[in-house]
RNA sequence: GGGCGGUUAGCUCAGUCGGCUAGAGCACCUGCUUUACACGCAGGGGGUCACAGGUUCGAGUCCUGUACCGCCCA
């Protein structure tokens, strides 16, 4: 290795040399075995999906993880980064079927299932290495050995066994119900899964004949108008609804009308969920209502409940892609009119029908409406209420085995069962044990888990995990011999289907003989999969080997943190407490930190179809790893969302690609960095280390430790509290205009004096030392790199007497720092401060006054504190000031031909410089900002109550900070006069 | 419809318990081949804290309302 940094900061190069070191040596493999003194500490990755390569949320995500596992890390705790990917069942299984469909022109259905399946796993299997890529690209130190997948074998057997264990407990069941149907992929989503989108739509108003007129009044009454938005469902209706408070319902209800097109016949029934018509009420629904609701049980959730009320019969009048059928439980399409509706798509059949209502004159109205429809979030298209059979997990049913240790009955203000799903997801959260942070994001967590229903977990899928259940039609059907109930492998159920009575037989995992002899005797294993969030429940464990009591297990669960984005509090994180409650006993971790979302410039969520997305590896080509990871660690506060102007750029390669100059911001500090450090390093030449104690060191020395040890303390604290922007921000302080700016300036002048330098030398590496460490989870490969290379330049860097370093191999497993609060002086940093105020000063007088270079001289008429602080520290306002001499005094008068300017109560002097336009010009400037301070100090002490009511303190320092401004104004005034004079 | 967040310098954002002349980075202006760094150094200019009320001796900060932007949930 070269005896320097390199002289150019390169990124690539770095990088790819630290991952080297990394992958050296099991930095990142925590051993699971016995426990450590410090603890452990366990984040387990959001696993992202196989769908795509990462984008840049995801770099936000894991570079905050990462943040959070090095320090851990570093604080000798035993930590576990566990990482892995989602299978994402219905988007990875759409987004292959489309790339299938347009390279190959085939369907799904052109393969069989296992054929598929391949493919599926093919397309993973190169997204898996792309992300894993990726995420060593951008320095995670994730435990890479210990890699899991939704969907491989130790994954798939907890799945196995969480499903067996629920349907044992009596929480799965098959019900009819109305879910949401996605017609393009055909299959059921979960409600999160749909997404609300604004349409303008119409409402239809159509006439329905009575099968007998009404008298009401002096009105002979032929039909009533029922409005709709979705006509095409009317072909299912089996009742017509009013209000029991409509002044129509007593003639009207328990009549009869004979449906339009169909020619069944259905009642007039009354039901207090129908919305009493109001053309003036705030109440849009109010405004549209005629007072007369179609019921579709079959086609409409709230129109369900009401069948279920009423007892109406469920008649479902569309096929599974969406189009109007008559082989789905719809039997009296017998006139030729709803026969030539048959085969047509739901959007054709509203069409067909409106057009049939307007030719028989039964179209009374089309009103415009604007109103939210749900659509899939995968295929973007209307959801469909559809009838169907389906899985569903019992989320609010009490889990009597689970009572003895979470105890029962319901928690307070909720329909909620402690002991029940919900219930187990919900306590911890009220008990305090589970923690949020931000946390108002604990209101979202909780109303949802208050208002959960039953959650379908089937999927109409070939890509997932395969329900494990077998089914044999037939009332009386038995399992094959030397299979029972009583036989822990197998669970059965009865249940009644539309081909009538069914028996559903649950496996439990590993029992691959019990499945064979099912199927041997005409049992049919269930074709639909889980829903992905099923096995994303269980990774919090999953990923340790549960159910098998591994060592992972007892060492690392439960963990400490999941860091994600706010659209996963319902879809993961309480699926998660929930299920590591249910299967391991105790919630998977206790704070869920929420980050925010990146948005571009101009506040828009970043995607491919607006083409302004940044693909982290861009950034990285452009910035450095490190770069973006200080840039979007440092945009991190708690806020929502955050704006991240994307502009076009041409990279040394050619490649134009989207990225941000928010990275300058990292690259910059990078770059200093790097700077700073070989500076340091070429100052260190001959080190060695000296022995010396507190007494023995300077200013600028005990100066910096004392910044140093804050920073320590703030940073430390900060990251405590997830707190990322905040620490970023000490630390750029502290490295740049402290270390950077001022002491490396001032240490210059210590090397150059043989007497000093060892000491120098000393302090110097170890507060370099300690920066890197500091720096180190958020910028590791640059820490990293200079860390190897001051190992061999000052391998040991202890500080004389007063602080040891550990002298660890590589920094990512060195020591964080600690233990130096006794070096923090309140009192040197003040007075470093006015020294630095005052070499200001000088230095803007001469910049004002053309006199860059010139080697002058000064003087200070100070209060004696201050100037006994100034001549202290005389040689180093002459340093950095470029002076010969500079002495203050109390009272000192003011040199001809000298410039001057006040600082708080210092008149500091500049010989032979002066110039008296410009000196007038900058004097009358002062002269207004200290009268329009005074005027501030004065108005605020002429009012009675400000002197009375106030804290006495606030009162007393306005007081003095009014004295101060009245001398600062007379000293300006009397300078300003000699001018004249 | 319910909930949440935002609105502070040209831009992106800090601003803790209400109290000093409201801060940072970028951009801008002036000067600088000061042998670590021009991705830099030194200095400087730039603000009606969205709007309207209220509480208070005192409000960017607390309360009420309005407007606009955005997100989550149904």
């Amino acid at each position: 290795m070269a005896e320097q940094l390199d002289k150019v900061y390169d990124p690539q190069r770095v990088e790819k040399q630290v991952n080297a070191l990394w992958g050296s040596r099991p930095y990142f493999h925590p051993d699971a075995s016995g426990g450590g003194d410090a603890g452990t500490y366990t984040i387990v990755i959001p696993p992202p999906n196989v769908t795509a390569a990462l984008h840049l949320g995801h770099a936000l995500n894991n570079t905050l993880q990462d943040v959070l596992i090095r320090f851990r890390r570093m604080q000798q705790r035993r930590t576990l980064w566990m990482p892995g990917t989602d299978h994402a069942g219905i988007a990875t299984q759409t987004v292959v079927e489309k790339r299938i469909l347009a390279e190959e022109g085939k369907r799904r259905t052109d393969f069989d299932r296992d054929e598929f399946v391949a493919r599926v796993q093919a397309w993973k299997d190169e997204y898996e290495a792309t992300i894993i890529g990726q995420l060593k690209a951008m320095g995670c130190s994730c435990d890479w050995a210990r890699t899991r997948f939704t969907m491989d074998e130790v994954c798939a057997k907890a799945v196995r066994a969480n499903f067996f264990n629920l349907f044992r407990d009596g929480l799965i069941y098959r019900g009819k119900r109305l879910v949401n149907w996605d017609p393009a992929t055909q299959t059921v989503l979960a409600d999160d899964e749909v997404e609300h989108e604004t349409v303008r739509g119409h409402f239809w108003y159509l006439r329905y004949p009575l099968v007998e007129p009404v008298q009401i009044d002096a009105k002979r009454v032929e039909h009533v108008t029922v409005a709709t938005t979705r006509p095409e469902t009317m072909l299912g209706d089996t009742a017509v609804a009013m209000n029991p408070a409509d002044p129509r319902a007593k003639y009207l209800v328990g009549k009869q009308i004979r449906l339009p097109i169909v020619g069944r016949i259905i009642p007039i029934i009354a039901d207090e969920h129908v919305v009493l018509p109001n053309p003036e009420s705030e109440d849009e629904k109010a405004r549209f209502s005629t007072g007369f609701l179609k019921v579709t049980p079959a086609h409409d959730p709230d129109d369900w409940a009401i069948g279920q009320r009423h007892n109406l019969p469920v008649i479902n009048i569309m096929a599974p892609d969406g189009s109007i059928s008559d082989k789905h439980g719809w039997t009296d399409a017998t006139e030729p009119e709803a026969r030539e509706l048959l085969g047509m798509d739901r959007f054709e059949a509203r069409e067909a029908i409106v057009e049939w209502f307007r030719q028989e004159n039964l179209l009374e109205e089309v009103r415009e409406y604007t109103h939210e429809v749900g659509h899939s979030y995968r295929s973007h298209v209307p959801i469909e209420p559809y009838l169907s059979d389906q899985w569903y997990i019992a989320v609010k049913k009490p889990i009597d085995h689970l009572a003895a240790k979470f105890g029962s009955g319901m928690i307070e203000g909720t329909d909620v069962p402690v002991n029940s799903l919900a219930g187990l997801a919900l306590k911890p959260l009220l008990d305090g044990r589970l923690r949020f942070i931000p946390e108002r994001y604990a209101r979202t967590y909780q109303t949802w888990l208050e208002n959960l229903r039953d959650w379908p977990i089937s999927r109409q899928l070939w890509w997932g995990h395969r329900i494990p259940v077998w089914s044999k039609a037939g009332r009386d059907v038995t399992v094959p011999q030397g299979l029972s109930d009583a036989d822990e492998a197998i669970r059965i159920i009865a249940a009644e289907s539309d081909e009538g009575p069914v028996r559903f037989a649950c496996v439990a995992p590993g029992r691959e003989d019990t499945e064979s002899r099912l199927e041997a005797d005409g049992w049919r294993r269930d074709d639909d999969v889980l829903d992905t969030w099923f096995s994303s429940a269980l990774w919090p464990f999953s990923t340790l080997g549960w159910p098998d009591e591994t060592a992972e297990m007892k060492t690392f669960y439960p963990g400490d943190v999941l860091c994600t984005a706010r659209e996963i509090i319902t879809l993961w994180v309480s699926r998660m407490v929930m299920m590591g409650q249910y299967c391991a006993g105790d919630i998977p971790f206790r704070d869920v930190y929420i980050h925010a979302m990146i948005q571009d410039g101009e506040g828009r969520k970043m995607s491919k179809s607006l083409g302004n997305g940044i693909d982290p590896l861009i950034a990285i080509d452009s910035h450095g790893a490190d770069a973006m990871r200080f840039t979007l660690a440092s945009m991190t506060t708690d806020t929502q969302d955050i704006r991240m102007p994307v502009a076009p750029m041409t990279l040394p390669d050619g490649r134009q690609v989207n990225t941000s100059p928010k990275f300058d911001i990292g690259r910059n500090f990078c770059n200093k960095l790097w700077n700073a450090s070989r500076f340091a390093m070429m100052n260190l030449e001959g080190f060695a280390p000296a022995s010396f104690g507190v007494s023995d060191l300077d200013v600028i020395s005990t100066w910096i430790l004392s910044r140093l040890a804050t920073t320590e303390a703030e940073v430390t604290a900060s990251l405590e509290a997830f707190r990322f922007s905040e620490p970023l921000a000490q630390l750029y302080r502290f490295f740049w205009n402290d270390f950077c700016d001022w002491y490396l300036e001032w240490v210059k002048f210590s090397m150059r004096d043989e007497a000093r330098r060892p000491m120098a030398q000393n302090v110097l590496a170890f507060v370099l030392d300690r920066a890197l460490r500091l720096l180190h989870p958020f910028v590791p490969f640059i820490t990293e790199g200079i860390y190897q290379k001051l190992n061999e330049v000052a391998p040991a860097r202890s500080l004389g007497s007063i602080a040891t370093n550990d002298g660890a191999d590589a920094l990512t497993i060195s020591r964080w720092p600690a233990g130096i609060g006794h070096l923090a002086h309140r009192d040197v940093e003040e007075q470093i401060r006015v020294v630095q105020e005052a070499i200001r000063a000088i230095r803007d007088i001469r910049n004002k006054y053309n006199k860059s270079s010139e080697v002058l001289t000064a003087s200070a008429n100070a209060p004696k504190a201050t100037a006994d602080v100034l001549n202290a520290n005389a040689d180093l306002i002459c340093q950095l000031a470029n002076l010969d001499s500079f002495g203050a005094a109390e009272g000192a008068a003011k040199p001809n031909n000298a410039a001057t300017t006040i600082v708080e109560g210092t008149q500091l002097y500049v010989h032979n410089v002066i110039d008296p336009v410009a000196e007038r010009a900058r004097l009358d400037k002062q002269k207004q900002e200290i009268q329009q301070a005074k005027k501030a100090v004065e108005s605020k002490l002429a009012n009675e109550n400000f002197v009375t009511r106030a804290k006495p303190e606030v009162v007393a320092q306005a007081r003095e900070r009014l004295a101060q401004f009245q001398e600062q104004l007379q000293a300006v005034e009397a300078h300003l006069a000699e001018l004249s004079g």
